[in-house]
RNA sequence: GCGCCAGUAGCUCAGCGGAGAGAGCGUUGGUCUACGAAACCAAAGGCCGCAGGUUCGAAUCCUGCCUGGCGCACCA
């Protein structure tokens, strides 16, 4: 199946070397010419402002060079006319080819839109990746609806993908976590109990504890915190993975930081900087003369009592004033060293596409992170960064605010009982990742007209139903003629739904998977509709060989929803 | 103070160099003896934060300013 916009940037740079050819239009380097859906529909199905664009470069009139083109057009079975508008070209699609859309979906059946562009490379998405110390939050699931819907559209254009969680099970955040179980467990048992400062004050760490009791009782009494951070990690893993399951996130691989000190690449990742003079061993920091302090600044500095540390010349490799710190004066790497020779050890094994998806605050790290593998003389290109805004829950115009140390949030299980996992992916994906999102638990949890889910949901409930009232019937689209669907209606419907090979390039070219969400409902069901109610198949008016030519259209539209829900993540119900 | 992101209909947000600026919700008024009305049709609603600039053409690119969010640790 073709895609047509790539197929039509095609067709006009060899229209414009025809005529190039032919001394209607002089000799230049042809650019690669844009095509874009019009709005308006009399300007036709595709449009390109080309001529415009080379009005400069051929010194001619954009309405000569409109017409050159046209007029060396190459022959394409899908253009049923080729019409000039001042400096547009405008296209329009051929009936006929739209009505054979039709048969050619039904028989690419659940492959449709599937491509092999990218056959052979191999792509890998990294998202969520939080710690174990408590249950995934809303914030987090952002990130991973985001990732496992780009993985989706990765797949559909050819790519091997795997899904990957990067954690880390040590460290302080870790063994306050101990800590905090230790301290619920001996509550429990009516021992004295010293809950940390810090701790972790969520209901669940009671849980871990009474699970604690259950199995072991009071045997672990008197043991270390390191006890109960292992057992807390292992529960919290098995519940971050749970619930991730249920919103139809699954990891192929979880990879532990701690292995980047085991193999010694973290340590190698250093003297690599080092042999570039990359590194330095001092007291403090270099900056640039024009360094403003921050208030607290010398504070920190001064916490370290003058110890030396290891500094990366960050101010060479990027636009900051300030160099920073590799490895503190307690000899323990900052997250930067481990972070950098993790994204080393991706491009290692082999991707060719390494995305990471986090959230705004890590802005600072991601460009780090990326000047030191470039740095390395590795091709820090493959990995691309997606950061998003935090997500904020309202209800009723009251904000809820999250914070995992506190124990105030709601929990992606919160949010899945409470709204449905079909909307927390859909609510979760239709907006652009650098747009700050406010979550209407509200509007999420309405079974009705109000939400977008239910209105994409609905089309292929609509679809599957008819399929069943003409099986009952007796109707059958065997035999269907295609080229009865002769209607402005029934063409409009075709014309969106050979829309969305053109909408999964979109979204993995710009790594924008937002975008699927909105053509769903905005143009796939905002088409559907209408034309559903419109354009019926099975009344006694519609003659039994036009019915099986709409049979035909509406199973092949349920085939698109089927497929468009499926890239999303969310579920084709059969029936509301 | 510096950096990144955002400011578009009453609300939540698309569009990010092309042709009278879009959607959903909300508001107002219509539509089922039909394959499910969780639907459809119609109306009202905008100096695209402000001011300059680049361009044949700017909501979109550049500069400055205003407002909001997030960063600017020997925390991750």
């Amino acid at each position: 199946m073709i895609r047509i916009p790539r197929d039509l940037a095609g067709k006009i740079k060899q229209a414009i070397q025809r005529a190039q050819e032919a001394g209607a239009l002089p000799e230049f380097d042809i650019p690669e010419p844009s095509v874009a859906r019009p709005r308006q529909a009399d300007h036709g199905d595709y449009a390109t402002p080309v001529a415009m664009q080379l009005a400069r470069l051929a010194r001619m009139k954009p309405d000569d060079i409109a017409q050159a083109i046209i007029d060396h057009f190459p022959e394409a079975d899908y253009i049923g006319s080729i019409e000039r508008v001042g400096g547009f070209i405008n296209f329009r699609l051929a009936d006929r080819w739209l009505q054979q859309q039709v048969d050619a979906i039904l028989a690419a059946g659940d492959s449709y839109a599937q491509f092999d562009d990218f056959a052979g490379k191999r792509a890998q998405v990294e998202c969520v990746s939080a710690n174990p110390t408590g249950p995934i939050t809303v914030g987090r699931v952002r990130g991973g609806v985001m990732g496992d819907t780009l993985a989706r559209l990765l797949r559909a254009v050819g790519y091997d993908v795997e899904m990957e969680y990067y954690f880390n099970n040590a460290g302080r955040q870790m063994r306050l976590l101990g800590e905090s179980v230790r301290a619920r467990y001996r509550e429990r048992l009516g021992l004295e109990a010293e809950f940390p400062a810090d701790g972790y004050r969520g209901e669940y760490i009671y849980d871990i504890a009474d699970e604690l009791i259950a199995e072991r009782g009071d045997e672990l009494a008197n043991a270390g915190w390191e006890v109960f951070k292992e057992a807390a990690e292992a529960r919290i893993f098995e519940m971050i993975r749970a619930s991730l399951g249920r919103i139809g996130i699954t990891f192929d691989v979880f990879f532990n930081e701690m292995s980047l000190y085991e193999d010694g690449s973290v340590w190698r990742t250093l003297d690599a900087l080092r042999e570039k003079g990359l590194v330095y061993e001092a007291p403090t920091p270099e900056r640039d003369e024009d360094y403003e302090e921050r208030p607290d600044e010398e504070e920190l500095d001064a916490a370290s009592g003058g110890a030396t540390a290891t500094w990366i010349r960050m101010r060479k490799l990027r636009n900051v004033k300030k160099d920073k710190a590799l490895v503190k004066s307690d000899g323990e790497p900052t997250y930067r060293l481990p972070d950098t020779a993790y994204h080393i050890n991706k491009l290692e094994r082999g991707f060719d596409l390494a995305i990471n998806i986090l959230g705004t605050d890590h802005i600072e790290e991601a460009k780090d992170v990326h000047a030191m593998v470039a740095a390395l003389g590795y091709p820090a290109d493959r990995i691309r960064v997606i950061l998003h805004q935090f997500v904020t829950l309202s209800e009723g115009g009251e904000t809820v605010r999250m914070s995992t140390r506190r124990g105030e949030f709601v929990t992606l299980d919160e949010l899945v009982d409470d709204v449905g996992p079909d909307a927390v992916r859909y609510f979760m994906l239709a907006r652009s990742p650098e747009s700050h999102m406010d979550f209407d638990l509200e509007l999420a949890r309405k079974q009705s007209n109000e939400n977008p889910v239910y209105y994409i949901q609905n089309a292929h409930v609509r679809c599957a139903s008819m399929m069943r009232v003409a099986a009952e019937r007796g109707v059958s689209m065997e035999g269907g003629d295609v080229s009865l669907l002769t209607s402005p209606a029934e063409l409009n419907l075709i014309r969106k739904l050979i829309e969305l090979p053109e909408i999964i390039e979109t979204c993995v070219q710009e790594l924008q998977p937002h975008r699927i969400a909105f053509w769903a409902h905005e143009e796939l069901a905002r088409t559907f509709h209408p034309t559903y109610d419109e354009v019926r198949a099975l009344h006694s008016d519609v003659p039994e060989d036009l019915a099986k030519a709409r049979l035909k259209l509406y199973a092949a539209a349920q085939i698109v929803f089927r497929r468009t829900l499926d890239l999303m993540g969310m579920s084709a119900p059969e029936q509301m």
